[in-house]
DNA sequence: AAAGGGACCTGGCTGC
DNA sequence: TGCAGCCAGGTCCCTT
């Protein structure tokens, strides 16, 4: 499950790959890999790479006129290729014969070729980038907690003006982008906010807290090279990160809290599993559990 | 208008 | 052994 951290890690893989190369050909074996099929990615035919940029869970190839937009959704990944998989939908060739391949299994991840847009803000569009510019299919997408240019007090003031759970907010990308659901139970547990918390309730300072405590978790999965539970997440050359091991709360349903020993509990909401320590976050200012349907295991 | 919920997708796993 | 059903979740889209 690709967040910020793993995507920053595969766009750190592809520079040396990609910057500088030119696109001398391309193939789209599935087209639900591909955006605006009409087209596919031929707009990207003879294009020349300069920069791989990443706002948040999304990249893109930056090459001059025209960018190649990638969101690897819950399996993709991109491979130096040429070998078999069963789950390849696309594929570039580079003027130096290297084959880069999508491959993504669950496919939900896709790519598509876009043009560009100025960034409001006049700040780069993204991490990697110089240039003020962002692409248009994307520029409705926060900017992500480790961009300079985030800006956390207009984040927090639009947060506490939200009616509706913490967790929910967390998960818009469209307020502060890059953070999934792994991340999202990481930080509130090192705030000590329940998942259900509504953001009204909150004191701005304790809005601040849960974002900084996002960012510090992602900063710190950034520096182990992501987190992987399994093959569905690699970088560019197969290897797998190591933040799993300081993993607090997720995936951890049934084992002892690591600061109070009490009980992880796992609960469905928004269709996702929600892990937290019952004793750490305490369920104060959440909704009433009859407003919803729950499941509690 | 903002909020909330379901669809989409595949393969590994569980339990009968 | 075989198979149905559950589970993982990022984002889009529809309804309220």
């Amino acid at each position: 499950m690709p967040e910020l951290p793993e995507v920053e890690t595969i766009r750190i893989g592809l520079e040396p790959i990609v910057v500088g190369r030119t696109v001398t050909d391309l193939r789209v074996l599935n087209p639900r890999a591909v955006r605006r099929a009409s087209e596919g990615l031929e707009p990207l035919r003879g294009a020349t790479i300069d920069s791989v940029v990443r706002r948040g869970k999304y990249m893109w190839f930056d090459a001059g006129d025209i960018s190649m937009v990638a969101h690897l959704g819950m399996s993709g990944q991109f491979r130096v290729g040429g070998g078999q998989n069963p789950h390849l939908r696309a594929y570039l060739l580079l003027d130096d014969g290297v084959r880069l391949d999508f491959i993504d299994q669950r496919t939900f991840g896709h790519l598509m070729p876009d043009e560009f847009t100025k960034t409001p803000d006049g700040a780069p569009g993204g991490w990697g980038s110089t240039s003020p510019r962002v692409p248009r299919s994307i520029a409705h997408i926060g900017r992500d907690l480790l961009d300079p240019a985030f800006d956390i007090e207009t984040v927090v003031r639009t947060v506490k003006a939200k009616n509706t759970e913490i967790k929910r907010v967390l998960l818009d990308q469209s307020i502060a982008s890059g953070i999934g659901n792994i991340y999202a139970d990481e930080a509130l547990f090192l705030a000590r906010v329940h998942p259900r918390r509504l953001t009204n309730r909150m004191s701005l300072g304790k809005i601040r807290d849960v974002y900084l405590a996002a960012a510090d978790v992602m900063r710190r999965a950034v520096a182990v090279g992501g987190t992987s539970f399994d093959e569905l997440y690699v970088n560019v050359n197969g290897a797998s990160g190591y933040f799993e091991r300081s993993l607090n709360v997720y995936g951890r349903d049934g084992l002892p809290c690591v600061v109070c020993g009490a009980a992880i509990k796992r609960e469905i909401f928004m269709n996702r599993s929600s892990h937290f320590c019952p004793a750490c976050q305490r369920a104060r200012h959440v909704r009433p559990l009859t407003r919803r349907v729950q499941r509690v295991k």
